[in-house]
RNA sequence: GGGCGAGUAGCUCAGUUGGUUAGAGCGCCUGCCUUACACGCAGGAUGUCGGGGGUUCGAGUCCCUCCUCGCCCA
């Protein structure tokens, strides 16, 4: 596709399946994707750095409309800095998901009636390994397809050996400066998954449970002691009933013991501030292997921790439980032991009550099983000094969360932030590089794999677990460019990146995680931005996903309507922070935005084909004031607004100072105000006004013919420079057939295209808008009665301008109400009551004899309507210019401006009043 | 229970430090196959800005209060 062979025959209907394919693999051999850390201004080179790291996708994902979220998002921002001239850099990558995927192999695993023991580990990690390689690049290759811009030469994955060497590097460090540690404490536990979670994976969710009241009966034998509990079957591993020391209710029942029903144990009654006297009967059973609240009890009155139930979440005498668990409960199911044992004590005589009870369980996010708080060895992070400068980060500019409301959330989170468990009782992940010595003891944490004690020689065993994939991904913008290695080249070049772009779900699994590692190993933030966006969810605002079957197959869409129609609708649609609606039951019509939009595009570029031709056009920059019609001047003031407009909405790519002023902070990555500048001024400017006004003149041949090609080809360059990081394909093709100026210095392809600069409006253009705009309001009335009388848009038409304020202008633009309104422009009077009358905001009239068809009555009523109006209006206007608070308090500026507006509505009103007067007689 | 946020046209949302006649997209209604485009063109309708109170010359915007909803954390 040079540059013009391909151009005379546009199809009538643009073909995106095609056409996208070849042009990205054009870009792609251009390798102008490619990030050079030569041309980066931190190497010496001329560019600014301008750097994403993607958020890796799941290397089994495929892709979904959330993705294509995401990833659209990142693709415009680091298009439009490639445009404007940075060293863009998009980082692409892929995430090993430890849960998610070692989940899928064992489903592969159970269909075949295997376990994973059966395997045996070698052989398990051999073959996700496998499974990875065959399936894991898929993701990356249909974001390819909607036309993601990254350098794929970069491409990272978090369990290659590269990004591998970082985790250990994080590890060893962490651990060598106190931040990670082993400890012996309630985590939360999914028996599903068989693994340890994060406070973050174990995720909150109200419920309607049941509140079980327990009589446990006083040892000495008596009265018995109600205890409220919402799960019975912890009762097995009970050490102690607590009540709050200051209840006189219970006083006399601290240091007595009772005795837990069916099992008959003895414990005793304890005092602790712990206890909320007014939640359940005031009286708790103290668990402490069960729950975390209870564990910390059980600390401070030094209880023993005995664990009754096992990994898989059956019922078990583990840990000092000696034979707590009655035999027949022993195996069972935690859910069908409390069942069980509810029924026993309703049998016994034990239950005193059953309620209903909302209260909040925690799930597995993975898997959704609702999770087991459970007593283990785990390692963890010490995440208060990490925390520390992320926090300090966020309140003074050097990073900012977009929108803002997040900032709090973040803040919040940071404050009361809680060591993080990293250890994950998995097969699939980065082994923990912790050796533990099998005869002294010893624990040896290394970057090498360690063989021998370094104290006794003795032999060693690596610690069983791996690391939470948080733990490698939080490592993503520093280990994607090279680090542990300092002297890595891309590490000098693009850290620290530029924007982060995300989903807020994830804003403390990673997003806060990131900017820790980032101050925590290289003393910097790792990105100026983080910009959060919303969620994709259907008509009925519910989250889209493919299991619950609302979800939208991105890849449907780019076969049925391009690539370019699903960014542009994703892009539109979404504004700061807001939920994109789609509609999964119709696709047609939730992508019709971007589908209208591109075949508009299309039909103007065959327009432009077709009359203006592809041979060379004359340079804008030569075209003399004398030359340019109005409509010349309006649309080349207009795409010059237009353009600061795009800009604003875009606002500063980076912190001008190194933090972000309040003014810049505020004013940026509106990316949905930056579409609808963008194709308002296409579609409802150019396409609507400018080439209709063009037609006559082109078709006409001399010099004016060369003008309007001139401007056309121009404007619609413009438009499609500004469109491009929306819509990259469309706009490329166009491109590549539009007439250029002689000798004019173009780029090979639109996507390295300068990104259009705009000037500051001089008076004179200023003056072009307003005057062109009255034209405007003029075709704009004869169609309105064009309309208001049902005569046929093919119809010709007179309109009389009378000899106001307008007359002169609209009598020189003659052609546009005929090109625009069908309507000759005629000097002379008719009679007003044989025409139809509209007076416009500066008192000029449009009257277009209509003998035989007006309707007096409706023109009396429509003109008295408006008389009206405007009275009312004018009412208003001169009571507030004759308040002397108004007058003496509000600044000088509005008042003035209050003061002509009411010249300029009283000359419409005399202009009106006259009207009615004239046509229907008072 | 604690924290954050939101209620503006049928729907999704803009509304910059208070200052025009409160906007946009989609949807809706009417007419039109006007030679780039019916995936289109032209015209049109639609808001007690959640309720109440207050501050102010002036409130969608600031303050108080109530109601409703959402999110995060216990």
């Amino acid at each position: 596709m040079s540059t013009t062979q391909q151009l005379h025959d546009l199809p009538v209907q643009y073909e995106p399946g095609h056409t996208e394919r070849i042009i990205y693999e054009r870009w792609l051999e251009a390798g102008i994707f490619s990030a050079d850390v030569k041309r980066s201004s931190r190497n010496g080179g001329d560019r600014d750095p301008f750097v994403i790291i993607m958020p890796p996708p799941n290397v089994t994902a495929v892709l979904h409309m959330g993705h294509g979220l995401n990833n659209t998002v990142q693709d415009v921002i680091i298009r439009w800095r490639r445009m404007v001239g940075d060293e863009a850099l998009w980082v692409p990558g892929t995430d090993h998901a430890g849960i998610a995927t070692q989940n899928i192999i064992e489903k592969q695993l159970a269909s075949e009636g295997k376990t994973r023991s059966d395997l045996g580990r070698e052989a398990f990690v051999e073959r996700t390994v496998e499974f990875v390689e065959k399936t894991g690049g898929e993701i990356l290759q249909q974001l390819r397809a909607i036309g993601a811009s990254c350098d794929w030469s970069r491409t990272a994955y978090t369990l290659s050996p590269e990004l591998s060497i970082a985790v250990r590097e994080a590890f060893v460090q962490l651990y060598e400066r106190g931040l990670i540690y082993r400890g012996h404490r309630v985590i939360h536990w999914c028996p599903r998954c068989m693994t340890a979670l994060s406070d973050e994976e174990a995720e909150h969710a109200e419920e309607i449970g049941k509140l079980y009241t327990i009589r446990y009966a006083l040892a000495t034998g008596g009265d018995s002691v109600p205890v409220a509990t919402t799960r019975p079957e912890t009762m097995l591993g009970d050490v102690a009933l607590a009540v709050h020391p200051d209840d006189e209710r219970f006083k006399q029942l601290v240091g007595k013991a009772v005795l837990i029903p069916i099992t008959n144990i003895r414990i005793p009654v304890i005092a602790d501030e712990y206890v909320d006297p007014a939640f359940g009967t005031g009286i708790v059973k103290i668990t402490p292997a069960h729950d975390p609240n209870d564990f910390e009890v059980g600390k401070r009155h030094g209880l023993s921790m005995p664990v009754i139930m096992a990994a898989d979440g059956t019922m078990a005498n583990g840990a000092d439980a000696d034979s707590r668990v009655p035999r027949d409960l022993l195996g069972v199911d935690r859910f069908e032991a409390r069942r069980r044992i509810v029924e026993a004590l309703d049998k016994s005589g034990q239950l005193a009550s059953v309620q209903e009870h909302q209260h909040g369980v925690r799930h597995c996010y993975r898997c959704d099983t609702v999770v087991e708080p459970r007593l283990s060895d785990q390692w963890f992070v010490k995440m208060q000094p990490l925390a520390r400068p992320a926090l300090e980060a966020v309140r003074d500019g050097t990073i900012r969360i977009l929108p803002e409301r997040w900032e709090a959330v973040y803040v919040n989170w940071l404050e009361n932030i809680r060591d993080w468990n990293i250890s994950r009782q998995l097969w699939w992940g980065h082994r923990i590089p912790v050796w533990y010595c099998e005869s002294c003891n010893e624990t040896i944490v290394s970057r090498t794999d360690v063989s021998a004690c370094t104290k006794c020689g003795g032999s060693v065993r690596q610690d069983e677990d791996v690391l939470d994939t948080w733990f490698s991904s939080w490592l993503f913008p520093i280990s994607t460019l090279g680090w542990p290695d300092k002297d890595a080249a891309d590490l000098a070049a693009f850290y620290p990146t530029d924007d982060l772009i995300t989903a807020p779900e994830i804003l403390f699994f990673w997003v806060a995680r990131m900017i820790m590692a980032g101050y925590a190993f290289l003393g910097a933030r790792p990105f100026h931005t983080v910009y959060l966006h919303g969620t994709v969810r259907d008509m009925n605002h519910v989250k889209m996903s493919k299991s619950l079957g609302n979800g939208i197959d991105p890849m449907d869409v780019v076969t049925q309507y391009g690539a370019d129609a699903l960014r542009y609708t994703v892009v539109a649609g979404m504004g700061m922070g807001t939920d994109l609606l789609l509609d999964h039951h119709d696709l047609e019509r939730s992508f019709a935005p971007g589908r209208n939009f591109a075949t508009k595009l299309w039909n103007i570029g065959r327009f432009l084909l077709s009359n203006v031709g592809t041979s060379p056009v004359r340079s804008v920059d030569e075209l003399t004031d004398a030359e340019l019609t109005l409509a010349d001047k309006w649309i080349l003031a207009r795409l010059n607004a237009t353009i600061l407009q795009c800009d604003g909405a875009l606002g500063s790519a980076r912190p001008q100072k190194g933090k972000w002023s309040p003014e810049e902070w505020h004013s940026g990555l509106r990316l949905s105000e930056y579409a609808e500048s963008a194709r308002a001024f296409v579609w409802n400017e150019l396409a609507d006004w400018y080439v209709e006004d063009t037609k006559g003149r082109i078709s006409s041949a001399g010099a004016d013919s060369e003008v309007a090609r001139a401007v056309l080809a121009h404007v619609f360059d413009f438009a499609l420079r500004l469109l491009h990081p929306i819509m990259p394909f469309i706009t490329e093709a166009l491109w590549q057939r539009l007439p250029f100026p002689i000798g004019a210095d173009r780029c090979e392809f639109l996507a390295i295209a300068p990104w259009p600069l705009p000037h500051s409006l001089s008076a004179e253009e200023r003056a072009a808008m307003m005057r062109f705009d009255l034209v405007r309001e003029a075709i704009r009335a004869v169609r309105q009665i064009r309309s208001d009388y049902a005569i046929l848009p093919g119809k010709p038409l007179e309109v009389l301008v009378g000899t106001r304020t307008g007359a002169t202008l609209f009598a020189e633009n003659a052609h546009l109400f005929a090109q625009l309104a069908r309507a000759q422009i005629r000097s002379g009077a008719a009679q007003p009551n044989a025409a139809a009358h509209v007076v416009l905001s500066d008192g000029s009239e449009i009257i277009v004899p209509l003998a035989g068809i007006i309707d007096v009555k409706k023109e009396c009523d429509k003109l008295r309507d408006e008389l009206q109006q405007l009275d009312a209006q004018l009412d208003a206007l001169s009571k507030r210019l004759r308040n002397e608070g108004f007058l003496r308090r509000a600044p000088a500026t509005v008042v003035e401006s209050e003061r002509r507006k009411e010249e300029e509505w009283g000359r419409r009103r005399e202009q009106l009043a006259r009207k009615v007067k004239a046509l229907c007689g008072g």
